[in-house]
RNA sequence: GGGCGAUUAGCUCAGUUGGUUCAGAGCAUCUGCCUUACAAGCAGAGGGUCGGCGGUUCGACUCCGUCAUCGCCCA
């Protein structure tokens, strides 16, 4: 069989994908095995592969397919978001390249476009993940607005505002004047920004003195309804019950006292503009001040306003300014570095508005999932997120709902007249309702005008565990009774409230059950600088041509081995380097072991059959340390257990012990033994990189069509006893020691040794023969005296000697030799100070001081070897 | 401004109830090898006063306090 040295992975991966396709192993239908389940964090429709996404859906797999092998009904369902901010933007932007303008489309026109948008490049995204190997049930594939998730949502509705939990109402929302919509507290993006802080003097009624406010905002002067400082600020004491004059809009406002005021901040004394900032707003309340709305909805000043009419809101400051400037009311502009909010999709600066919305109240509704995380009962991983998790849940406050949008779904309530209104799931219920409610039973649907709004993006997806089995729509049916609560959730940690604190809530809302069992929250993927990916600063990889150029295995192992839970990857082209590497060593193991003959005839070495029994007890060994590391989500612990115990153990040591001579046969023995172990840990590599180890599970052995190693049994571990790994562990120092004396001496691996050992019997020989296979030994003997002209070396306790023909150097192994034993001095020195403290011997548990006893015997034992050898190299 | 978390080798990180699994891993670096599976490899080596200072303890990377630096969330 003639296979080239080096893996090609783009000759395998795509086969065997559409090879697990055609048989249908990722399908999942309810059975009695015990389920596995897994719902995906729904990327944007219209979005692209970036690499948190490689991230997130490489463990997702990983977990998927380990289930799968367990033995477990595995399901992993897939899906897409609608998105609606992103993706409204998004159709905004082409058509405005078109020369359209959405104002003047109608809806239905602009959901055509929309949608036109949507089925041409929705889905994209999952075609990508197939790349990469997921292994989602594909006949699942849901969207967010297709028609049973769009009903449900709409219920969803329906029954929250029945109960009495979602009202409508003044408040004061974050506008975005680009986007024209309300978004919610968390699309608000706030960064330190320069700014300026303009000093501006009000006059005091009835008097010609000043008092001087600062302000970033000079435009929103034309707001102000009042004047403030604290009421402990002596200052302005002498201000109560007076009133000022607002420049420009030269209006008499009160002078008011509030504790919110910070007395060292500008000049102590803050205008107030209720309708525009949140802080104004509360006080404005608390004062019952007027509230003077002075914007439109795009940013641009009103008829309110009385000045500057119809300018934008940056040009109106300005003018302001210039104004103020002319009218001598500035007093100074200082230099300001101020917090400024901005839109996450658009990047406009958010305008605090007062404006009507849905809400949703949160409190009581979250009382459930708090309890859920802090219980346990949904468990986060890393736990550290607990309490974060914790401090938002008690903070929570009412959820905006609403988004002045056309893409997503409509929020189904239905005026009768400018402000009365019904909420139904239908146009038909809601008729029906307002026949009831007015008592006039001539309305038609042409007396009803359905609320414009869409509901936040959020609103479907917090359902989505619930609505990917139609749980909403159809509580009791067969998938939602078997696949619920579902078992992993794996996402990014920055949605962990906008999103997974949702969907516990709607959980327990709406099915009385957790939606997951554990959270897995990964890292962010960051370029080496630890900036986050993106692709305005152009640092991310394209995740498809990495694909290409390391395979999707190598890829995957390299994004996993070092991105902990929680902790951020730091990611850089050696990564998937070292994946593509360890792809090529399991390769090329495979090609070892596939080119040897087999001699059913002769017997099976004693090395190989010592390095058999060793192996096996490894690869259990291990086999439980990687169950244990998956049980607490330590997936990148559970790689890198898995790649040393491959590369180190089976291909260092084991397969180096079993290798027969060049071009000799091995015995049938071992080779089954060696093809046993391979197959097994092809399987327990498989998670991680399903491609490759399919590859090498059809070769290396006798399949039929239809045989799957993702379909096969993960082995299983057994209670295990070390009763080997030691002494083999003292065996590879022996063997360690003996290479660097061949290396030191230039003596070639050809050349045969003998090796000497000093009988204490405390060494039991039981590796003596692979030793020597190792080490190209001759005559391994036991001798009760020094060996002349030789190199010795201590192990452990026990001393070795390698006779040589070459002049032994003395003075640098006497040299060598006095500093082991200044160091084992030094040790024992350390344990002495331990045992000769009575309050330790007292103090420490027994075992403890036992162990110290020991650490004791064996340095003394050493160091009078140590001493033997150099008094007789000092002799010689 | 309020809260949470972190700081261990050049880099990324482990280190579970304080004590031989205790100072570790991978990568990177350095040295020597193209040795018939693999140079995408093999054999070795170096490298950290566990952020600083105090405290508790027989004993602290681990517990407490404090300072410093960084990150995240919220306002």
């Amino acid at each position: 069989m003639n296979i080239p040295s080096r893996y090609d992975p783009r000759k395998t991966e795509d086969r065997w994908y559409s090879y697990w396709m055609q048989h249908g192993f990722f399908r999942s239908v309810p059975d009695d095995r015990e389920p596995y389940t897994i719902v995906i964090p729904p990327p944007n429709v219209t979005g692209v592969l970036h690499m948190g996404h490689m991230l997130n859906n490489t463990i997702q797999d990983v977990l998927i397919r380990r289930a799968r092998m367990l033995g477990k009904n595995a399901c992993w369902v897939p899906g897409t978001d609608h998105a609606s901010i992103a993706t409204e933007a998004k159709v905004v932007a082409k058509l405005k390249s078109e020369g359209i303008e959405k104002r003047d489309l109608t809806r239905e026109e602009f959901l055509k476009h929309a949608w036109e948008w949507t089925h041409k490049h929705g889905g994209i995204i999952l075609e990508q993940l197939k790349k990469l190997g997921a292994s989602c049930d594909w006949e699942r594939t849901l969207f967010t607005m297709d028609e049973k998730r769009y009903r449900s949502v709409i219920k969803a509705f329906v029954q929250l505002y029945n109960k009495g939990l979602i009202y409508r109402g003044v408040r004061m929302v974050n506008w975005d004047p680009e986007a024209r919509t309300a978004v919610s507290d968390e699309e608000v993006i706030y960064t330190e920004e320069q700014s300026k802080l303009y000093y501006v003097k009000y006059r005091i009624a009835g008097t010609d003195d000043f008092i001087t406010v600062a302000t970033t905002r000079p435009e929103t002067i034309l707001g102000d309804t009042a004047v403030c400082a604290n009421p402990r600020d002596k200052r302005y004491k002498y201000l109560a019950g007076k009133r000022v004059i607002v420049p420009m809009a030269e209006r008499e406002v009160p002078f008011i006292f509030d504790d919110y005021v910070d007395m060292e901040f500008g000049t102590g004394c803050l205008k107030i503009t209720p309708a525009h900032d949140i802080n104004d707003y509360e006080i404005g309340l608390r004062h019952n001040l007027p509230m003077i709305d002075i914007f439109n909805d795009d940013g641009t000043l009103s008829e309110k306003a009385g000045k500057f009419i119809g300018q934008d809101r940056f040009r109106a400051r300005e003018l302001a300014e210039e104004e103020l400037r002319r009218t001598g009311h500035l007093v100074k502009v200082e230099k300001y570095t101020t917090k400024i909010g901005r839109s996450e999709r658009t990047n406009a600066v958010i305008e605090p508005k007062l404006s009507v919305q849905w809400f949703l109240k949160m409190k009581e509704i979250s009382v459930p999932a708090l309890n859920a995380v802090l219980t346990g009962e949904v468990m986060l991983h890393p736990s550290k997120f607990k309490n974060l998790y914790r401090h938002w849940m008690e903070n929570v406050r009412d959820w905006c709902i609403s988004r002045q949008l056309w893409w997503g779904h409509r929020i189904p309530a239905w005026y009768y007249n400018d402000n009365e209104f019904v909420v139904a799931e239908t146009e038909e219920e809601a008729l029906e309702l307002a026949r009831r409610k007015t008592g006039n039973k001539h309305l038609t649907l042409k007396d009803l005008r359905q609320d414009e709004d869409v509901l936040d993006t959020w609103f479907s997806s917090w359902l989505w565990p619930i609505t990917c089995f139609d749980g909403i729509n159809n509580p009791g049916n067969p998938d939602m009774k078997y696949y619920y609560p579902t078992s992993d959730l794996v996402t990014a940690p920055e949605i962990l409230f906008f999103w997974v604190a949702r969907m516990i809530i709607a959980g327990y809302e709406f099915t009385g059950k957790k939606p997951f069992s554990n959270v897995y929250l990964t890292g962010i993927v960051r370029d080496q600088q630890r900036r986050k990916m993106s692709k305005s600063l152009g640092n991310s990889p394209e995740p498809l041509e990495l694909i290409e150029k390391y395979g999707a295995d190598g890829l995957r192992v390299g994004m996993l081995l070092c991105s902990p839970a929680g902790n951020d990857l730091l990611y850089n082209d050696s990564l998937p380097e070292q994946g593509r590497n360890f792809a090529n060593k399991i390769w090329n193991a495979f090609r070892l072991v596939k080119s040897w003959k087999i001699d059913e005839k002769i017997a099976q070495p004693e090395a190989s059959a010592l390095a058999v029994e060793w192996m096996e007890e490894m690869f259990n060994r291990t086999l439980g340390e990687i169950d244990s590391d998956f049980r607490k989500y330590r997936i990148s612990e559970a790689l890198m257990k898995t790649y040393k115990l491959f590369w180190d153990e089976f291909s260092g040591w084991y397969l180096e012990i079993i290798k027969p001579e060049y071009q000799k046969p091995v015995d049938l023995k071992t080779y089954n033994a060696t093809i046993s172990i391979f197959e097994r840990l092809m399987q327990v590599i498989h998670p991680f990189m399903p491609f490759i180890t399919e590859e090498i599970w059809h070769l290396i052995s006798e399949r039929k069509e239809g045989e799957s190693i993702m379909v096969s049994r993960m082995p299983v571990h057994k209670k295990h006893h070390d009763r080997f790994i030691h002494r083999f562990e003292v065996a590879k120092e022996i063997i360690s020691a003996i290479r660097a004396i061949r290396k030191e001496k230039n003596i070639p691996q050809a050349d045969k040794l003998d090796l000497y050992i000093k009988t204490d019997n405390s060494y039991d020989g039981y590796y003596l023969p692979v030793i020597r296979k190792m080490c190209n030994l001759n005559e391994i003997k036991y001798t009760e005296e020094k060996v002349q002209e030789a190199i010795s070396f201590l192990v452990r306790t026990i001393e070795y000697y390698i006779p040589v023909r070459t002049k032994v150097d003395t003075a640098e192994e006497l040299k060598r030799t006095r500093e082991e034993l200044e160091y084992t001095k030094g040790f024992l020195a350390i344990v002495m100070k331990k045992l000769d403290n009575e309050k330790f011997i007292r103090g420490a548990p027994s075992d403890v001081v036992e162990r110290e006893r020991k650490k004791q015997a064996d340095a003394l034992v050493k160091i009078k070897a140590l001493e033997e050898k150099i008094k007789e190299l000092e002799n010689r």
